[in-house]
RNA sequence: GCUGGGAUGGCGGAGUGGACAAUCGCAACAGUCUGUAAAACUGUCGCCCGAACGGGCUACCUAGGUUCGAAUCCUGGUCCCAGCA
């Protein structure tokens, strides 16, 4: 099968976002409408879609991309994310084992999750880079918790990585990435990270929650898993992250990121906006080089001017301030709609400009 | 004109002698969201001082009255609604 991650992008190199698309749809938008907003791929999860769908969809698809009608790339997450916001959450039913996760749907039914049927099930949605089914380690975990989340994520990792090789050919083999766990704890991280090199996977991520107990985004356990991986190594920031921890992560090597923000933050009356008044003068090395926009204040009622002049977007290339914040007040699910796709066009000239200075060494 | 019902904070609408600066909803304002159980959630919301506990002031159409105490009871007035002339 052809590589649509490799010919849709040119260069696998190059920084790259991928909203979340995690039951095979970004909410509020059709695969038409992703494409318009110049993202390269979507990320989709494993799951969530075994949940909802199974196997048997995929027999009459050529994978997810057909289902959705989606030219671009597609990333698969593994469900390993799933373990931290169901079954670690107060009112989530399950279990993590060493053989895998078991999780009780809300269907009334059990779905147990191992890093074989992870990696299977991602292979049969034909996506372009599959992610290790990993023990999530959250942020609260004490050393011993972390400890053994970091093996049972290295042994789980070896375990797919095995599968994948046994079911792979060369007619269709995806990148593959192995997951670093360890929360807070360094020594873990860099254990964790080295192990996984050893497994020799395609690229690495930055798992667990990066977010530290003081709110701050942890720039150093990034730092740390990106000096501790090979130059070759594909860096793989999982949901990250704001437009300025992006640029950061992409000065430190990473190249690959997807995050619900800039979608979930449409749907909730968040819009950001490059503060410079022209896609030309984005300047990302400025300390506030965006900000946050909340389309339906009163001030915005008769206000005729598009949301950002440094955009290119339908919203703002059509609408004025004054109608999406109409659209908001009277509840019209095409403010979402609108919004979402200003949100990914913010995020596609990011990575544009990442891409350019990337490509001009600067 | 008669009879009955009603007038509450930006709006809608509870309350019907003390626990009322007044439930709740909307609006407004401020904020949160990071491999999506999220088109969700949190806070403020009469005025003044205070970070907060709290304190002071003015308030439930209006003018009086009863009462230790009234948005709540009584009387007059103004306006609104329904039915009848």
């Amino acid at each position: 099968m052809k590589n649509y991650f490799k010919s849709s992008v040119g260069n696998i190199l190059l920084p790259l976002f991928f909203p979340d698309a995690t039951q095979s749809v970004v909410k509020t938008l059709d695969s038409l409408d992703i494409e318009a907003t110049s993202t390269p791929g979507v990320l989709v999860n494993t799951y969530h879609l075994y949940r909802e769908l199974g196997n048997t969809i995929f027999e009459k698809f050529d994978g997810i991309r057909e289902f959705m009608g989606w030219k671009g790339a597609v990333i698969s997450d593994s469900g390993g994310f799933q373990i931290m916001s169901i079954i670690k959450s107060k009112s989530g039913k399950g279990k993590v084992s060493d053989v895998g996760i078991a999780i009780h749907t809300s269907k009334n039914k059990k779905i147990l999750l191992t890093p074989e049927k992870s990696i299977g099930y991602q292979l049969l949605l034909r996506t372009d880079l599959v992610v290790v089914l990993d023990d999530f380690t959250p942020m609260s975990a004490t050393y011993e918790e972390a400890k053994e989340s970091v093996e049972r994520t290295i042994s789980w990792a070896i375990r797919c990585k095995k599968y994948f090789d046994e079911h792979t050919t060369k007619d269709y083999k995806p990148y593959i990435i192995g997951v670093v766990q360890g929360g807070k704890y360094l020594d873990l991280r860099k254990y964790c990270c080295e192990e996984l090199v050893k497994i020799g996977f395609d690229g690495l991520g930055y798992g667990g929650w990066p977010i530290n107990e003081s709110g701050k985004f942890d720039y150093e356990i990034a730092e740390l898993i990106a000096t501790n991986s090979p130059k070759s190594c594909l860096l793989y920031g999982l949901g990250i992250g704001k437009p300025d921890e992006i640029v950061k992560l992409v000065k430190m090597g990473y190249r690959i990121f997807d995050c619900v923000l800039p979608t979930r933050d449409a749907r909730h009356k968040r819009l950001y906006v490059y503060t410079a008044k022209s896609i030309d003068e984005i300047n990302l090395d400025s300390d506030k080089f965006y900000r946050y926009y909340v389309p339906d204040k009163q001030m915005y009622f008769a206000d005729k001017n598009p949301i950002s002049s440094a955009c290119d977007c339908l919203l703002c290339k059509h609408y004025s301030r004054s109608y999406l914040a109409h659209l908001f007040r009277i509840g019209d699910m095409s403010a979402l709609r609108l919004s979402t796709i200003h949100n990914l066009r913010f995020y596609s000239i990011l990575m544009e400009k990442l891409q350019y200075n990337y490509l001009h060494g600067k």
